[in-house]
DNA sequence: TTAAAACATCGTAATATTGCAATATAACAA
DNA sequence: TTGTTATATTGCAATATTACGATGTTTTAA
């Protein structure tokens, strides 16, 4: 164990999941967050930023490119990373679809 | 290590995560998408659906509650579990201003 | 060529998560 | 009371995650 059971589960249930597991921790929010706001997505400011190692954000944003999050093309000696609002659409939708299809007789 | 570093971001980021993170499983998701649609929320129907043990479904449901995605409220021998859509609608919003937001000129 | 800057990768220790069998608890029915 | 049904808790083995120092790799500048 320790091991996620995938099998049993639909295709889409799955691939949500690992969305989600991806942005479940403050680091890669963070990162995500501040993607959003620079004009230059470069992971140097990103040590400047936050309170992590070089190698652990590298970690996180490796795991942000894993799930499709993320993208980066290099640039020079840096790497421009960016969202990928594809993704972040699915779970949106997601998410809306839940709040829509409510059953009222429920708590 | 294997702890996750809470410090040294803000309070928004470490919600979000915790959130997200709620989220990140396979059984987790399953157990929303069966919430959402049936009529009764109740443990046993999770039993029958998921591939998973009960007390391993307890467990999930019990992540779930303490990240305040779903809530639960006793009826007779069974549970009803519900949603909580104000979670639901943090993450939504959270999601939604990355749609917006978004630099054109990065990437 | 050499050096520096920007990232990535490797290795590893500490801790967290997952899944389940066994067992407990709580509510109702007979 | 006794049994049954529904769910929670405990305990544990297997595996995953997190963080970071040390070390690579790649690119540009001198």
């Amino acid at each position: 164990m320790g091991t996620t059971k995938s099998e049993g589960f639909s295709e889409e249930v799955n691939e949500l999941a690992v969305l989600f597991k991806a942005m479940g921790h403050p680091a890669r929010i963070a990162i995500i967050q501040f993607l959003r706001t620079q004009e230059k997505c470069i992971c140097t400011d990103l040590v400047n930023e936050l309170p992590l190692a070089q190698p652990t954000i590298s970690q996180h944003l490796k795991e942000l490119k894993n799930a499709g999050i993320i993208q980066g093309s290099v640039s020079g000696t840096s790497i421009c990373y960016c969202l990928n609002l594809d993704k972040i659409s699915e779970l949106d939708a997601f998410l809306a679809s839940l709040k829509y299809d409510q059953n009222p007789t429920c708590c």
